[in-house]
DNA sequence: CTAAATTTGTGCTTTATAACATTGTTGTCA
DNA sequence: TGACAACAATGTTATAAAGCACAAATTTAG
């Protein structure tokens, strides 16, 4: 895959969502303090337990948001695609990081410092209440996936994550290779199940033609039979 | 236990955390449009999928927030106690409500219109800003509860919810008892177990001399080893 | 380009936990 | 007071999924 070259990144004007809600002082004012990182493959961005500085928007590239529980086994909370916001919550809860950021492949992040974040928030109440939805909806995801993960079956759990990654990435031009190569091992990390139960159960939809592989790309085949297999368990 | 005189159940003035940062406009209009709901035991409060109407706060008694999963199993996803907000999430996020909330107990719950909620969110910063630093909180608990509920141990998972009430409900006169009663089966739901299991679990604890158990008044003997036992899964 | 490391794939074994069945206990109310 | 219902306790069985060991394939690095 060929690199990016700097000059297609979007700008920060474009990437941020909530940019249109910003006044003009306010706009000069993020545009004066904000900076870019680059993140190689596999490069942490932050970690739990740490004390959040900034405020990070995505500008390209995939990253995982995920949390180490028993045994530094580690799972998957949400992935994040260009212009999403993340490492924000710690900060309006003023707490540590309660997560890990890594970066899936070569990503670009904007980064905004905490306090003058929060000092748009104390001020722009438009702004402040495009993070309460943001927040709103998010907590239902977190809650929704609570259940999915304990109560769903392996196969239930596994449908449902390569529904999400559908929705999440999209497809290529083929219409039905998911836009977004994950290992087996990420792949279980997002379903709660070892990565030798995520490649059989992967193998078993091959089997049932729900789903076609050609290594990390996966093809669905059958969305209707893999929502049915989600759902039932 | 004898019934409460309404009298003894706190104003909302009181009750509700945030009223400190309204105006004096604000309280009139509030005070001019809440109303006040009684709710018997084991009543519900609201449902999963319903449209959410009003915002409500917790004025007297305590109320469950749990899920339907897989075949109508239960999980609870919080409790509450008097003087907490629900309920409002799924206004924020527009949404239709993702749980049902069932009063444990003889609850008093005041309510405040959905329009009239979404108004002050909308003009006063400083209330705005609250609500958000709560969802943030709630976030992180959901998604530490996430991983907790999915790679502990039996075990690991009762021990973290006992822990959990003694932390929320605190305990009685004896310095010990929790002062919040489950049944076997709500201990179950909160903790991603069967009942059995649940009382299987509680019955070992009881034997190793980590809690003792008089119906379902649960006292913790040894909260050092409850916390290993919490953490090791 | 080759060696090393990582990732993927499979079969077998073990284990945790759900499901089921049965019995005991307590409290309620006619 | 006895009958019923709800809840609690416990043993047995079935099964989903983890753990493990190892081979094959693919990627990465020297």
């Amino acid at each position: 895959m060929a690199k990016k070259h700097v000059s297609e990144i979007k700008p920060l004007e474009e990437i941020l969502s909530v940019w249109d809600v910003l006044t003009p002082d306010e706009r000069q004012f993020v545009r004066n303090n904000y900076t870019v990182h680059y993140y190689k493959k596999n490069e942490m961005i932050h970690c739990e337990g740490e004390v959040p500085t900034h405020m990070m928007i995505l500008a390209d590239g995939k990253v995982k948001v995920y949390k180490e529980g028993v045994g530094s086994r580690s799972q998957i909370i949400r992935m994040l695609k260009p212009g999403e916001h993340f490492g924000y919550r710690a900060i309006i809860a003023n707490e540590a990081n309660n997560t890990n950021v890594m970066a899936f492949e070569a990503s670009t992040v904007y980064m905004i410092k905490a306090d003058i974040f929060l000092s748009i928030l104390r001020h722009n109440n438009a702004f402040c209440y495009r993070f309460l939805e943001e927040l709103a909806t998010d907590l239902a995801a977190s809650d929704a996936r609570t259940v999915n993960l304990t109560q769903k079956h392996i196969r239930g759990r596994l449908a449902e994550a390569l529904l999400q990654l559908f929705k999440k990435y999209g497809v290529e031009e083929d219409g039905a290779t998911i836009s977004m190569y994950l290992s087996r091992e990420d792949l279980a990390n997002l379903s709660n199940m070892t990565t030798s139960n995520a490649i059989r159960t992967l193998a078993n939809f091959v089997n049932e033609h729900v789903i076609a592989m050609d290594g990390r790309k996966l093809k669905i085949i059958d969305e209707e039979r893999l929502r049915k297999i989600s759902k039932m368990g």
